[in-house]
DNA sequence: CTTTCCAGAAAGTGATCACATTTTTGCCAA
DNA sequence: TTGGCAAAAATGTGATCACTTTCTGGAAAG
């Protein structure tokens, strides 16, 4: 294996203990490279995460990773086995319902809280990423697609100011990622199709029953129709 | 303040170093504790919460509790100040508006799911915690009719056998309850009501819009009407 | 060539320490 | 009595160690 040290910040190695330094824990950032290693598919379901290993590989001390793979464990995203080794689930054709329920739940709901927060500006916001979006789509970037289908859905969501049902969804995503890329993955990304513009239409009118239709065929047509297929074919994933 | 010694475990206290010793681990055993505490509302909103004095009032060292209070931290249970320390939120009118909407698109759908797997026998130990609700309910015992109202409504969901939505629902509850305890606490409990039996009758029946209907009804009898007006007269709560 | 078993490595868990920061307390002065 | 200020206590965070359990790989026996 090549030489690699410290994923986690590029910048000189200085660490004395327990140096809280710049504002920003070391927990705080492990735990956002793990979640968007995550989101983007860089887990893969199945792969088994160890503390000493994620630790090395992010240059860090075994104590944080360990609280962050706490967390993800606590956030249903992360699977410990009965023996204690942490992995990320394999998707299963059960749990994988079970997500989409629940994404077509909450999502739509919290798509129109949202929308009173939605300005022409946040339109326009949106309307760029999903510019973007087409772009790597019609490249194969699956990786990138999954980045970005993300910050779409979750600037939306986040307008929202939502304390609860955003935590929810955030959990959500962090498990079905990785199988979704493992999907794209299989199957690539270029006759995928969102409905993103409608989103943005409904949003610029202010609609929101079209905006709720709009988010529940998004998530039917990006996640629905695709995963169902595989799913049954590969029988653990 | 009085002595107290290990609320943990009644037995003789021998813990050799890292002794997994007897197929619970502590941080397993602080884990149940503490959501035992949450769910009964023995965990005050607002109250802050110490690594150290948890531990001490539990009787272990702190690293299980650290990882404990961790787990219900990205849970988003338990709330993290700037300052790291950890409390038990507050409730707000925007929380509760958003706790209340979560349950009422997640829990009817979950106990349809659960529905076929619900026998007649499910349906009489049903029978059996909601007649014990009716004795602490008129016996004003705000804490038990906690603890039996979330044994009832989960054992219904566990019969699911689900591995999303009843996870995401755990979470639900366990932000809810510390601040339903201080309602009932205020207004008594004599004249709460619930659609208990009405849910009893629709599994009976195997009736699923019933069953829907009645988990419905019931959410918000025994938290939407209450709730609301209390946050109306207390800001913080 | 396959199976069994044992030694070494790897991994999770709990305990303890050190340190920076924050909070609390108690005292002194106005 | 009250306001502020400094000392002390409390707290979260990271690091490290010890120990048990589990996994892995290879050697020996069939």
């Amino acid at each position: 294996m090549a030489m690699r040290r410290s994923a986690l910040s590029s910048g000189p190695e200085k660490r004395s203990p327990a140096t809280a330094s710049k504002r920003a824990s070391t927990r705080a950032q492990v735990d956002q490279a793990v979640r968007t290693r995550l989101l983007t598919g860089r887990f893969i379901p199945g792969k088994s995460v160890t503390i000493r290993g994620l630790a090395a590989d992010l240059g860090v001390s075994p104590m944080p990773v360990r609280e962050v793979l706490q967390r993800l464990s606590a956030e249903n995203v992360l699977e410990v086995k009965s023996n204690g080794r942490v992995q990320v689930p394999s998707m299963t054709p059960a749990r994988f319902d079970e997500v989409l329920t629940a994404r077509l739940l909450l999502e739509p709901e919290l798509a129109v809280l949202a929308l009173p927060s939605l300005s022409a500006a946040d339109a326009d916001a949106l309307t760029e990423i999903d510019d973007d979006i087409d772009v790597r789509l019609s490249n194969g970037d699956a990786e990138s697609y999954l980045r970005l289908n993300h910050a779409f859905h979750f600037a939306m969501y986040r307008a929202s100011g939502s304390e609860v049902l955003l935590p929810l969804i955030d959990s959500l995503w962090l498990q079905f990622s990785p199988f979704m890329r493992t999907v794209y993955g299989r199957v690539g990304t270029a006759n995928l199709v969102d409905q993103h513009k409608a989103a943005i239409a409904a949003i610029r009118d202010g609609n929101a029953s079209a905006l709720r239709a709009a988010i529940r065929a998004d998530i039917q047509d990006g996640m629905g129709l695709l995963g169902r297929e595989i799913l049954s074919s590969k029988p653990p994933a």
